[in-house]
DNA sequence: TGGACAACTGGACCAGCGGTCCAGTACGTT
DNA sequence: AACGTACTGGACCGCTGGTCCAGTTGTCCA
């Protein structure tokens, strides 16, 4: 993206005032009561530019959230234990729990504009694994420490289930009260859970 | 409702035509595709009439949504164990997980079309439990019979974790895909694991 | 049976949305 | 300095959820 012909500058300034823009709107609002328009406004551009570097509403979120979660993703990539490779699949799990939580905490509407995004657009049969390359990494990581762990659980299933918690809203209300600790504690002690139950059948 | 001052027959007539409209509307498409105008076509009545009786989108999904609940509230409330009291809490808890991926299921759209709902109209600070019925009544349920066996739990939150998944577009997914006992499973294994999980401390 | 009143009805209407379009602007290159 | 092109912005479009109210229809009482 930002390489061999690189934008032109005031491309890239009206690149970034727009995301810095929709970033302290989602801090202040409600993601579904954040327009186009008023993103555009807040960054002193047309409606026209935001369409031209973001595509659509979902394209806008996406970037935004591909930019907050570019941290989180190197760090479990190529990062330190226990986020990074290298501690036993159980820790990294519950490390990237928190960690993704705190991302949320952090961004509170994010997720949720996401998911409203690409609700209004709706592309019926997409497989939300290609629609949504940061939840798709985040579900392919989940899933795949908790196999390493417990390869008789439906971890793809199991990994769904524990982040989809993040786009509630009334998780996300939650997270507006500051009791994202909270909600680490939960997803941690459930993760926990999930990791030591007794094994069994999956198609009990 | 449907009590001292009965609605005009007409009125019933209508009401009925507009829920099982917009029933039908549901199973077909995504709930974001439908607007209310097509509900009202539909329904073969005129668009003001299905905002007289609903009052909103919300209101007309909530409609819906309670009454598509209704049997299973009556289960839980009189109906003969497990669902109904006398079961043990962790069967009944299952049994309750097991009942609602069905309701669920068999209503795709519907937990999402609500959570669509009211992202469209968005009371800000509202208690979900408040605006709610349904979902409080089954948030309630849950982490009550969580709360009777694990004590030592955030029953309230992993109620609302658990819950959370059905609302998730990737398990919509799934579902439309005839999922459903899939669903089931990891839900109940997950709530299992939960059950049995290790007492531990929710500040660590 | 009929008359009167309220409840219900339906479609024209409104503001605001996401997204498109394209004439004009300003950047980077030579 | 001058040129081509990528970028810009706001008028514009189709459509939405929701409002409004003149006209209709069911119900109740005499």
């Amino acid at each position: 993206m930002t390489q061999d012909r690189p934008e032109r500058a005031d491309a890239a300034r009206n690149r970034r005032a727009i995301l810095l823009a929709t970033e302290e709107l989602l801090a202040r609002y409600r993601p579904e009561q954040i327009s186009m328009e008023q993103v555009a406004a807040a960054a002193g551009v047309g409606k026209g530019t935001v369409f031209h570097r973001f595509g659509s509403r979902m394209g806008l979120m996406h970037a935004l959230m591909a930019e907050r979660a570019l941290a989180l993703t190197e760090a479990v990539s190529v990062g330190p234990p226990p986020l990074g490779p290298g501690a036993p699949a159980a820790e990294r799990l519950l490390a990237f729990l928190d960690a993704i939580v705190d991302v949320i905490a952090r961004n509170k509407g994010l997720l949720a504009a996401l998911g409203h995004a690409d609700t209004t657009t709706a592309k019926s049969d997409e497989d939300p694994r290609t629609a949504h390359p940061v939840y798709g990494f985040w579900h392919g990581h989940i899933a795949d420490l908790l196999t390493a762990e417990r390869p008789d659980l439906d971890a793809e299933l199991q990994a769904h289930i524990l982040l989809a918690g993040l786009q509630s809203r009334s998780i996300l209300l939650l997270l507006e009260q500051g009791e994202a600790e909270r909600l680490a504690a939960a997803l941690r002690s459930l993760a926990r859970a999930l990791l030591h139950a007794p094994t069994e059948d999956t198609t009990g």
